[in-house]
DNA sequence: GGGTCACCAGTTTTT
DNA sequence: CTGGTGACCC
């Protein structure tokens, strides 16, 4: 048992407080996740409540990995057994898995991911316009999630005559719907929409769940959009002991949905509230804290809180002035060197962050030339991939044949005379007989105008896939199955044959070469494993992705971060670089002149600057390479806002490019917007 | 069916 | 400037 003595007092109340709703606003570096861990230590041991009647939420699988971590870590592994520590969407599939049968779906039912949704959307799309391009479907598939993350139902859908595509939209996403039911398939937002569907239409569901989950807890509240509000209020209903943690001042996902207002409102939502502040910071030191106290004040739509620490000041924040990227780039890795030299620092103590992926690309430029080791966090999710998703298409055909996306992705790949003028002809087929394109390919001597060679090519494709479905029945033998199977559909051969370049395809056969490893660690965790089981982890990406070798690890544990402001939420480094502090970068351009959400930007602002645990270090360009063009910069609004006596500047000695008259007028504009800033 | 060329757009992202 | 996509031609 942990010694309620060593939390601070509010920490304390925050969890001994254990019946009814409880509201912690856990301001950044408070040593949030340790009184969730205690609070949950504490049901457990204190209050007598058994694992089961226990549910923690978070939104990434990391967080919920590391959650259960640290309650096993305290309590032992065999005391958490059966608590449900779960992402949003792997507590849906949870549900769903067991009583997704009321709304008419199967059990084996398909996990769409954006790919796949994509392919729907695209081919609903052409039905209507024939030159419909991917970016159409793009923008009709946003609204369609805008649309479920709000609850609005297909039917409910209003477009708005002056925008086009919100037009396209209402024609579109009944369909859609109507589509992923006929494949028994699911997109990301019908996991929360249904199971909040099948809750609110079954009572004894509802109840069923409310009566388990007797102990509530979210994390990152501050995230939650309106499905995910409706679901907790759903469960929570009744007993009401929901403990709701987060921090309004670090919602920064209003782009996907997530609404301050929630936790600005959850008082009122949730009667009888009781509302705890933790405002002590155990990360950062004074200035940095005081600096984003004040940039954070200036928003107007928050719970009043500030920041303090019990340790000292420390050291002045810099703020350099560069030339351009490239020296805001080079300044950056001078200071890196120094740092280390000095404070004996290693390369993962520090980190740079930046509003855009797109800025990264300076940066990784010096530092391969420097020789300094970096991972760059973001990027390609290892199983959005196409050759990994060619091997998950196969495997989710054999759970599920109706899965008509992933059956024509694997149809004629590797290519077997199976060609788009036959998949035309046989999707029409099925259109017209209204029976599942699975249904027609096992009797395709019903589609009449099929070469005999593409019957005989049919007919393969089905024996192929009914043997493997067989054979993946065996759990056990999943591994030496799938192994088998990408044997016999020479996949790697495809692949040579495909990429011109020998190194880029050995990648993407060793990618292929990853599923293999990522069901043999499945196969290791999962007492109970199957198909379903593994398909479901990788379409939740709750998977360790592809493991890394012991080289590659002892690289990436010495190396400098680089990452953008959003997924640095949560992380802290001893030294952070917060890069390209310019209007138009931080804040966004976009966020300036298209969604007028600033107050957002600040709140990106300040989860970067308490980041920093002892150093933090801002950087803005003068001019700045965009789309090719130079481009003038000017100091981001936000370093106005921070006072100037916690602040040093320097310009750096590389003068600023173009013509003479050029360099004047920049240099004056510069140095005013410079002198305002610091008021002399 | 594959390869090349021209054109376009360019915030943030997890599940 | 770059990467990605789509159209068009062989």
């Amino acid at each position: 048992m942990f010694d309620l003595n060593s939390l601070n007092p509010q920490q304390r109340a925050a969890v001994s407080h254990t019946e009814g709703p409880l509201l912690l606003l856990a301001g950044a570096g408070s040593g949030k996740t340790r009184v969730i861990t205690c609070r949950i230590v504490y049901l457990l041991q204190q209050r007598g409540v058994s694992p089961r009647q226990l549910l923690a939420v978070t939104f990434t699988n990391k967080a919920a990995r590391e959650m259960r971590e640290r309650v096993e870590e305290m309590v032992g592994g065999k005391a958490v057994r059966g608590m449900v520590i779960a992402t949003f969407h792997s507590l849906c599939v949870r549900i769903l898995k067991a009583n997704i049968e009321r709304l008419g779906y199967k059990k084996n039912f398909s996990i769409y991911a954006a790919s796949d949704q994509q392919q729907l959307v695209r081919r609903l799309l052409r039905d209507e316009i024939a030159d419909a391009t991917g970016k159409d479907a793009e923008q009709i598939l946003w609204q369609i999630s805008a649309a479920k993350n709000r609850l609005v139902t297909p039917g409910e859908f209003q477009s708005s005559s002056r925008d086009p595509v919100s037009c396209m939209t209402a024609l579109i996403y009944p369909r859609y719907q109507k589509e992923l039911k006929a494949y028994n398939a699911v997109d990301f937002d019908d996991l929360l929409v249904l199971t909040v569907k099948l809750l609110e239409k079954n009572p004894d569901l509802l109840e069923h769940y409310q009566q388990l989950f007797r102990y509530q807890m979210v994390d990152e509240y501050q995230d939650t959009n309106p499905v995910q509000y409706r679901l907790l209020k759903l469960l929570a209903g009744g007993h009401g002991n929901l403990c709701v943690v987060g921090d309004d001042d670090q919602s920064i996902y209003g782009f996907r949905g997530a609404d301050v207002e929630t936790i600005l409102n959850f008082e009122r939502d949730f009667p009888g509230t009781r509302l705890i502040k933790l405002e002590q910071n155990y990360r950062s030191t004074g200035n940095i804290l005081a600096a984003a106290n004040a940039v954070i004040k200036n928003n107007r739509k928050r719970k009043e809180k500030a920041l303090w620490t019990a340790d000292g000041a420390g050291n002045l924040i810099d703020y350099l002035i560069c030339a351009d990227d490239e020296d805001e780039a080079c300044r950056v890795i001078e200071r890196i060197h120094a740092e280390r030299g000095r404070h004996q620092l290693e390369y993962a103590d520090f980190a740079i962050l930046y509003r855009t992926n797109s800025q990264s690309r300076s940066f990784e430029e010096q530092l391969r030339y420097e020789n300094i080791p970096y991972v760059l966090i973001g990027g390609q999710q290892f199983f959005e991939r196409k050759e990994v998703k060619d091997i998950i298409a196969y495997l989710k055909v054999l759970l599920n044949p109706f899965d008509e996306v992933n059956l024509l992705r694997i149809l004629n790949y590797p290519k077997r005379n199976i060609g788009a003028g036959s998949a035309d002809k046989l999707i029409r087929y099925s259109a017209e007989a209204e029976e599942p394109l699975w249904t027609i390919l096992q009797q395709s001597e019903r589609v009449a105008d099929l070469k005999p060679r593409t019957h005989e090519a049919i007919a393969q494709f089905v024996a192929l896939l009914e043997c493997y479905r067989q054979r993946f029945q065996q759990p056990r033998e999943m591994l030496e199955t799938l192994r088998e199977m990408l044997e016999e559909l020479k996949l790697a051969e495809e692949i040579y044959r495909q990429e011109n370049d020998p190194q880029k395809a050995r990648r993407r056969i060793e990618n292929q070469a990853e599923v293999l490893n990522a069901m043999a660690s499945y196969l290791e965790r999962d007492p109970e494993p199957s198909l379903a089981g593994f398909l479901d982890k990788v379409s939740l990406l709750d998977d360790d992705g592809p493991k890394q070798n012991d080289k590659e690890k002892k690289l990436a544990q010495n190396a400098v971060t680089l990452m953008s402001l959003h997924s640095s939420k949560g992380l802290e480094f001893p030294v952070v670089f917060l890069v390209g502090m310019e209007e138009g970068v931080l804040p966004h351009k976009k966020s300036i002149y298209e969604t007028f959400d600033i107050d957002e930007e600040r709140r990106l602002c300040y989860v970067g600057i308490t980041r920093a645990q002892r150093q933090l270090v801002l950087l803005g360009a003068q001019q700045r390479r965009k789309y090719g063009q130079l481009e003038q910069r000017e100091p981001s609004r936000f370093l106005v806002e921070i006072p100037q006596e916690l602040l040093t500047r320097s310009a750096g000695d590389k003068p600023p490019v173009g013509t003479p008259a050029e360099q004047e007028q920049s240099a004056s504009n510069f140095f005013s917007g410079i002198s305002q800033l610091f008021g002399d």
